[in-house]
DNA sequence: ATAAAACTGTCAATGAATTGACAATTGGAC
DNA sequence: GTCCAATTGTCAATTCATTGACAGTTTTAT
């Protein structure tokens, strides 16, 4: 049915490479390679030196930290089509967090210089690049007002939400989130604990808005948790 | 002694602005507006439309949010020299913050359609720009990080060494962070609590890493304060 | 000089989330 | 099918931070 597609032709469906005119793709076909992780694969680690771009072409790579002290976060997830480590690309700084992959992953890596070669040709390629750097801004701000201001119980409601955006599956219950997605994972993507968010889990299981099963969340009324992040106090019902 | 810098020589005294060639430089100079605020006086509020790029010429802009139950924080003080809104000239939504005047403000104003215009006639100079994203994208990250994984004494002494690198006088007992800094917008900058800063505050002061006054803060070891923020286990001392 | 406003220090009561512990369940490997 | 590893549910003890309250201090305004 399906051949395995060549490096070209990944890159050419993806949105930002496949507005290159041709010649330029060639160019960055022939320096890009292919590289396979196994699960819990590092891509890279903070502090490395930036190597390159990776574009995810099958699999997930999950960013993250680890403090001193064991305790780790997950800041995002990518996915077939997604690109990451822009960032020490361009300002040549080590990396700032660690990337891993989460199941077997197949990514391109086009090396720094290649990138930074094509963007003096041609600058008026950053215009896609600031609208993610942009975007990943407005995120990381809006994360952090929420750490700063919302109760657990209204971050969760949020990131199902978010997750359920990205991942969602029509499911009989409602919308299934298509991740491997065990507790403490969501924990760590909220700078809670496992214990603390299995607790509010249960809450919001109970007012039926979610279904909770072994790794997996079905989201069964969205309406309800949008509502639920907006009330604002007084709102715990008892 | 000195006269009113006009708006060509503002501009010409920032390092972006600086190293446009004289024809753009006065272009942008011709539309360019000066805009003086009062203290407390809003630049642009949360939801606004993006009207414009702003420079500070003098007095203190600060960059935070205020949620629906009036808690309210702070992410970033920009001053003299800074330029800020970048992001919604960059991808055209609207406000993601307030920014508010500390203190009388007088502000430089490029419009949005002249900036979008010189960078679509010279796309090289996305470059700084860039560099400022991706900078932004960094503190970000790492503060999402701290707020996620340290405890706010950690967070506090983190953020007066910050404070007095970027606001730091000589001063006889160490150095001042020459800002009104009452214990109050701390914790707004950290996500704490009026009280709870101030007990982590005197805690400081008796170990003799600081000196506290009214609405001013002197950083007398930042040495001592920089091997607290790596300490990770069985460090209260007691 | 005096009053008002802003800021600091502290305490007790409360609440929210962590930690550590353990039993129960589920899924995958073989 | 059996076993092991991963995941979930729950509890009690504890830590950390918030809230509300109030007294004392410093600054600013007039």
């Amino acid at each position: 049915m399906s051949h395995t597609p060549s490096i070209r032709e990944t890159l050419a469906t993806n949105a930002w490479f496949a507005q290159l005119p041709d010649d330029v793709l060639d160019k960055l076909a022939r320096c890009a390679q292919r590289r396979r992780l196994q699960d819990g694969e590092l891509l890279y680690a903070r502090g490395d030196q930036p190597t390159g771009l990776f574009g995810v072409v099958s699999g997930r790579v999950r960013i993250g930290t680890t403090s001193i002290d064991g305790k780790a976060l997950t800041a995002t997830l990518f996915e077939a089509g997604d690109w990451l480590g822009e960032i020490s690309i361009f300002d040549g700084l080590p990396r700032g967090t660690d990337a891993q992959a989460s199941g077997e992953l197949e990514v391109l890596v086009i090396p720094r210089q290649a990138i930074t070669d094509l963007l003096k040709e041609q600058p008026e390629l950053y215009a896609p690049f600031v609208q993610i750097l942009c975007r990943k801004l407005r995120m990381a701000m809006e994360g952090m007002s929420d750490l700063m201001l919302l109760p657990l119980s209204q971050r969760l409601a949020k990131r199902l939400l978010s997750l359920s955006q990205d991942y969602g599956q029509a499911h009989a219950e409602g919308t299934l989130i298509d991740l491997h997605l065990p507790q403490d994972e969501l924990g760590r993507m909220l700078g809670a604990s496992r214990q603390s968010v299995s607790k509010e889990l249960k809450v919001l299981e109970k007012r039926g808005w979610v279904k909770l099963a072994y790794g997996k969340i079905v989201i069964s009324d969205s309406d309800a948790l949008e509502a639920h992040i907006d009330a604002s106090f007084g709102n715990s019902s008892k």
